[in-house]
DNA sequence: ATTCTCTTTTGCACAAATGCAAAAATCGCT
DNA sequence: AGCGATTTTTGCATTTGTGCAAAAGAGAAT
């Protein structure tokens, strides 16, 4: 296969008629255009020019290679030219993963903010807890809670979340406040995502670290659900700090065992390893960093 | 402008799905693709292929890009692969010019000899004295008498030719022959290509020359004429000595003033300089020094 | 967990292409 | 015919790219 540099160097000259102009136009200097052209002829085998330092002409077999080359070469040059247009604008379709813990008004509220920004941007989100591989679905995005064990992919964090033991005062009438980690084991409580009304939470305070198993009347699967609950009194709840401050601060929740509490999570947002973001993916990203999540604190 | 060749390189990677695949069916090495594709993408500013070493797949960008390329590429070989065809087995249209000379029923039966041995090749036959540009008129092969002006061309020399001053015994009766050129002037001569009954033969004898104005009733523009006219008695014709060898020896024509003759003409085959001749100018080539013309002599 | 295998990427020595400057070539003009 | 102007080609030092071999990465199987 003939080098196809050599092939557009051939077809500027060709449409230039001329060595210079086409070099000019090209960039590059004369000598190398001229060295290309020949290096064309010879790969073929055929001469495609036929030049003195004054006229330039197409023989009759490089006529024909001109006019079955140039048209493909432009395609090419277009391909490029919408490839990089893409590139600059933010547009296109943004594939988003995330946890079924986003699935939610809140969440959605900021897509539907973010769609308005970038009109030419269109989102398709998977809610799932499934931990898709990205590469493989194509996906540009993925937010991620807790630990990550994915390999040839970027994190960044976006923030953090812990989460505290908290129950409504109608729930705790009567009853005996836990005092250690094990005394949960007595009470009723809201579940995440339980199996047969069993579920296991982690619980840390200063250095110490326990898991505890735990049971509960009623599970779901996102933390609208567990405070709904919770402040029903239905039993004690494990939720986002970001869920239950106010509550705790008016008194409709009380903290239990405030020395504990889960674990600190951090929020990350995960995007195959690439060289180049698309723009898309860019303001995305930004726009997702610079949200005032109320599923997540801040890192700092 | 990125590099078309590493467009092509990784319109393979995406074909076959795979570095090393690509790269052997390039016939190239691995790493010389990775880094082409690497480099490609460094071009455009965007990640076209999402690569672990287990799995391979193009971004939503590089599948856009590999759809636009891909065909546009394909045509670009298929426009090698016809050239290279047209190149290999003789056919096509072959543009000769000729001299007037050469229109006569002997080149004719050469060419038509010719043409059923080739029967792809189609020629186009310019019977003409003018010197036509060969790379204007995108001429294949000119057959020149004499001296040769035009440059940017190759000539191969097909024969030679020498022309002697001859008369038919009738003519001779009752006249003085001529025993100096000049004498010339005192007699009647059958000319070539004529401009109002006179001529201008140009004679040579050892180291002399000599440029003598001759006149007569008769001129025409081929040899076949000339020497009918003389044969005929119609006066002295200059004829190339392979229309006249045969006559002298019978008698039928008288040589005069012996130690003169023409100058020694070379007959060339004529064609633009080219690198690679088409197959079709080279058999054509090939067939015109193979034959024993009656036009000219051997050179040897 | 650890090893095995398959694929892609990187390091380094060598070969090839590039760009500048000078030379060669062609055609118009005097 | 010879000079002049313009255009293409060639020479050479430097940069760039190539190819082999080794390393790194990522699943899969033990």
């Amino acid at each position: 296969m003939a080098d196809l540099n050599d092939i557009a160097v051939f077809v500027k000259v060709a449409q230039y008629g001329s060595f210079s102009r086409a070099a000019h136009s090209l960039g590059m200097p004369v000598s190398t255009v001229s060295r290309k052209v020949t290096s064309l002829e010879e790969q073929l085998g055929v001469t495609l020019l036929q030049r003195t330092t004054r006229k330039l002409s197409l023989t009759a077999q490089g006529r024909a290679y001109f006019d079955q080359c140039s048209e493909p070469l432009a395609h090419l040059i277009d391909a490029e030219q919408a490839l990089t247009e893409t590139q600059k604008k933010p547009e296109g379709l943004l594939k988003i993963s995330v946890p079924v813990i986003l699935g939610q008004e809140i969440f959605y509220e900021f897509v539907s903010c973010f769609l308005k920004t970038y009109p030419d941007i269109q989102v398709d989100l998977f809610v799932t807890n499934l931990f898709l591989d990205l590469i493989a679905e194509n996906i540009d995005l993925g937010i991620r809670f807790g630990e990550l064990k994915d390999s040839s992919i970027v994190a960044q964090r976006l923030g953090k979340s812990v989460r505290y033991l908290v129950a409504a005062p109608d729930y705790l009438k009567g009853r005996a406040l836990p005092s250690k980690p094990e005394d949960l084991r007595e009470h009723q409580c809201v579940l995440l995502n339980g199996r047969n009304g069993d579920a296991e939470w982690h619980l840390v305070s200063g250095g110490k670290s326990v898991r505890q198993q735990v049971s509960g009347p009623v599970s779901s699967r996102d933390f609208d659900a567990v405070s709904a609950f919770t402040n029903r009194g239905h039993g004690i709840g494990l939720l986002p700090s970001t869920y239950c401050d106010d509550e705790i601060r008016r008194g409709a929740l009380i903290r239990l065992l405030p020395d504990w509490s889960s674990e600190e999570i951090f929020v990350h947002a995960v995007y195959p390893t690439r060289r180049f973001l698309p723009a898309r993916l860019q303001v995305f990203l930004d726009a997702l960093k610079a949200w005032k999540s109320p599923l997540w604190l801040p890192l700092h």
